[in-house]
DNA sequence: AGTGGATTAGAGCACCGCTCTTCTTTCTTG
DNA sequence: CAAGAAAGAAGAGCGGTGCTCTAATCCACT
């Protein structure tokens, strides 16, 4: 009870990653629906029920490699931001934003998998978790920006009742330093990062846009102005 | 050879119809992974091979299925553009974003076809055909703004040059009567609709925005205005 | 009336997720 | 240290899938 670290539990945790990375590899190469666990199972020389000693079936596969995504591309836009000197923010932005469009263009099915999984119930969602990393890390940004003086322009559009009270929670737990008009700029341009992403991804701008980083970049820009990290 | 309504012709027809409405309703139960031609053709009381005399493939019968949902949600969102006085142009744009909301909340899984499906090369993308019906209407509100002396408001950031260019054959072919400029505003409102239905279809913002109708209302006002449509 | 093309039936192939039962390895405990 | 318990691996098997092939059937036109 006490070892955690017994030759069993260092097997298993070995043969889980193998696991994880031929299914990942699958995934990579097939789609989502194209992941069958029988061909991880023959691919790793073992037989298919034997997997079920590993995952207790294929859809908690598919939620383990979804939760590695998430962590992986939130690693790699956090990694991204802490290159670029701190002060400056913009680059910050920019650096996040990029490396989150190179995370989504290298592993296109598990971005798709992160980002437009219908109800199925495995949603890892909420600031904390995996999934809010990124979110977070865009907060820290603007608050970064508040406190040197700048941040996102004030707008006069007054904001309805029912959002500024889901504002209002959220900045309790998560956003102490900003007020409700600058998180909402703030959640709008997580959006708009996503939206940049997906919509070059799932080619709602085919026949319109051409050079996506040329776009990218310009709308990139364009957000973090509009957050006042100028 | 002249009889086109001959009466196989109309037969056939009217299966091929059968066949989709039931494929339909399975895409909305079990989502597109579910969808089985064994179970549309064992509901529709045939046998699984006859089903390849009218789609050779599963995947053929998801790409007409994507086909209607592309003409379903633009002729909805134009209907609710219609449906509002021409002059009325928040109103209509407004409208427009509403029912597309509306039908992608009652059609989940066809919007998720639609809006995010892999490089799948079934993609009728492009402004022509039936992915480009609600785009085109987002350029004729613009273009009606604009006539009437309002449209976006100018941005003195200048628009590199290779997204200008794409722009700029853009505009050639689809709004002669729109800047760059103007144009890239309306792309850009086209992307921040799809982006809001998006996040609260697939629970970017779960555990954030709790009053989704509220806040979707907020930001499309918010993308109206800055169309200029006020 | 009969012939030819479109349609349907049915069997079959290879694959899938998952379960169950048997066998083997490893760990724990008396 | 040995024996029992726990964990893992193997294999067969069930019902399901997409898709193909062959044989039977229907229907329209000459």
């Amino acid at each position: 009870m006490v070892m955690q670290t017994s030759a069993r539990a260092r097997v298993r945790d070995e043969l889980t990653r193998e696991i994880k990375e031929a299914a990942r590899r699958q995934l990579a190469q097939q789609g989502s629906a194209g992941l069958s666990l029988r061909a991880v199972a023959r691919e790793l020389g073992m037989v298919s029920s034997a997997m079920y000693r590993y995952f207790p079936s294929r859809d908690d596969l598919l939620a383990a490699l979804i939760l590695d995504a998430h962590d992986a591309v939130a690693s790699a836009a956090v990694a991204a931001g802490t290159s670029v000197r701190h002060r400056n923010l913009l680059g910050r932005w920019l650096a996040v934003a990029s490396a989150t469009r190179a995370w989504a263009l290298a592993h296109p099915q598990e971005y798709q998998l992160i980002f437009s999984s219908r109800p199925g119930y495995h949603a890892p969602a909420g600031m904390n978790g995996p999934a809010g990393r990124i979110p977070l890390l865009v907060i820290e940004l603007v608050t970064d920006a508040v406190e040197a003086g700048r941040g996102p322009a004030a707008d006069e559009r007054p904001i309805p009742r029912a959002v500024r009270a889901d504002l209002k929670s959220l900045r309790g737990s998560v956003a102490p330093a900003l007020s409700e008009q600058q998180l909402a700029a703030t959640v709008l341009a997580w959006t708009e990062l996503i939206a940049s992403i997906s919509s070059e991804l799932f080619g709602h701008l085919h026949n319109v846009i051409s050079d996506y980083p040329a776009y990218f970049d310009y709308q990139m820009h364009g957000v973090g102005q509009r957050l006042g990290l100028t």
